[in-house]
DNA sequence: GGCATAACCGACCATTCCGCTAGGATTTCC
DNA sequence: GGAAATCCTAGCGGAATGGTCGGTTATGCC
């Protein structure tokens, strides 16, 4: 209950554009179906994906979109960001330096973890 | 929009009872007026964090909550999980080695990534 | 030109979750 | 006995989630 359904169905679409290796675009209605997902669903999320540059589309028949970038360039980060809004979890739940996710708990940086965010 | 105010309000809880060194509770109401939350909001959070003994309680006049563990044994990981219930991100969204939030963007990679999850 | 195909766009809708309140019951200390 | 506190259950308004639907526009192909 962390990430929605927006943030997995982006991440499978972004990942079924970048299978077309070919510069042709996959329209969404194949996507739709190989990854079982409703299409009209789908199309507001590709929407705010290519609001923000992360996927291109052309129109018309024999359209689709294919992706902004080389797939290479792209961060899941992105995509989840681009659907799920601005990520602000608790601000005292950066990533800690060695990677391990836990904010120290020793009673100066409480102090600055408890109240800092609010006041 | 990663983490509720319920997390918050934990983690905060969490850290006011921490500071109480000496062995005695401390009171819902107290925790409530010094960091301006709801005290009937805080009683519901607290009961999950009771029921996985994050917390102990002492009923009655004079009573209230402590730490169920010495401070330092507690990762803020356990109170989230308590409050917000199981964390599914995604799967594939395990912080990867190195501590970098990216799942690795190869043909091979997504492979897994796209369908491991489902079927 | 016409038609199928597909991206676009906006409104709506049912259900669930979030944050919170209310009211009471129970336990404990003085 | 009464105040102080935990405990428990029920509900509620608003927002978000996860969709659907209908229609409009653009484009390739016959």
């Amino acid at each position: 209950m962390l990430f929605s359904t927006r943030a997995e169905y982006g991440v499978r679409l972004m990942v079924e554009l970048g299978r077309q290796e070919d510069g042709a675009p996959v329209a969404l209605s194949t996507v739709a179906e190989n990854e079982r997902l409703p299409l009209s669903y789908l199309e507001h999320l590709v929407a705010k994906l290519r609001k923000v540059g992360l996927v291109e589309s052309q129109r018309g028949a024999h359209g689709g979109y294919r992706l902004g970038r080389p797939a290479d360039e792209i961060e899941m980060l992105e995509v989840v960001q681009a659907l799920e809004g601005a990520i602000a979890p608790m601000e005292c739940f950066h990533p800690a330096p060695e990677g391990k996710v836990s904010c120290s708990h020793e009673t100066d940086g409480d102090q600055a973890c408890a109240t800092k965010l609010l006041w």
